[in-house]
DNA sequence: CGTCCGACTTACGTTAACGTCAATCTCATG
DNA sequence: CATGAGATTGACGTTAACGTAAGTCGGACG
């Protein structure tokens, strides 16, 4: 198990895509399986690389934004100039993501408190039917 | 200024959406304009929900799904039964939130220290240059 | 050897969220 | 009254991210 390579069958299973999505990745060059003749096989790289692209999208990501962020994660043969954009887009990534956290916990503030309003709501809406009764 | 009621110009201005959004909106049933004649006049609660779903936009909900948490907070003269039901999908909206916020985190995490190695490559390849000069 | 299964390629279909364009309509202004 | 700036209503176009179907191909099995 969790051996070096694996098909396009057990990534799917693993990481819940379909083979449609896999392959839409590698043309997108997001992964790139080695080829064994005609069949795909995925390396320790490119799991890697879809975990992030799958965490990516939940934060709302597009497939060409988070295809930058990888250029991040697997810098090493690059240009200077190359890595430095590279470095700057990321930094500008984080930021975007740190203020996008900062809302997100002021809109988890925002709904835990009408919640509670509705939990009131609900509270005395039974009352009154009960009443009613 | 702040008046009550607002024009689709004015909200576009101060929102920074094109007047087809706003008409989208209204046809999603996620805003309610009054009519003047013709023309459409904002309120204050249309700009309240609007606000709303631009943040829900930035955290990648669906308009469907925003439609969904707008009902919360102007759930007024709803019934029990729906009423509860809102308020479940509002709860598990909101551990939703939660646990992607826990995620978002982590990924600022992993981040900021993907960013620290990048800055020790690029100030290590900028020596070799200068070295080579 | 036939065939069946899974993977592959190609290509067209689909949904969400608007953009864009054309054809009114309306209202203030010269 | 003509006209020009905006607003409105269809209606069709567009992009991203896959879904789906059709036809092919190579290997495993009886």
């Amino acid at each position: 198990m969790t051996e070096e390579l694996m098909t396009i069958r057990e990534m799917c299973e693993a990481y819940d895509v379909t083979p449609r999505t896999l392959r839409f990745y590698e043309a997108k060059e997001l992964l790139f399986p080695i080829r064994e003749g005609q069949k795909r096989l995925f390396t320790k790289r490119d799991r890697a690389r879809l975990k992030l692209i799958l965490r990516g999208k939940r934060f709302g990501f597009s497939l060409e934004e988070i295809r930058q962020l990888l250029d991040l994660y697997h810098a090493g043969d690059q240009q200077l100039t190359q890595l430095t954009r590279t470095y700057e887009i990321a930094c500008e990534r984080l930021a975007d993501m740190e203020s996008r956290r900062d809302e997100l916990t002021q809109a988890i503030e925002d709904l835990k408190e009408q919640l509670k309003w509705g939990e009131q709501v609900i509270a005395s809406m039974k009352k009154e039917k009960k009443a009613a009764e």
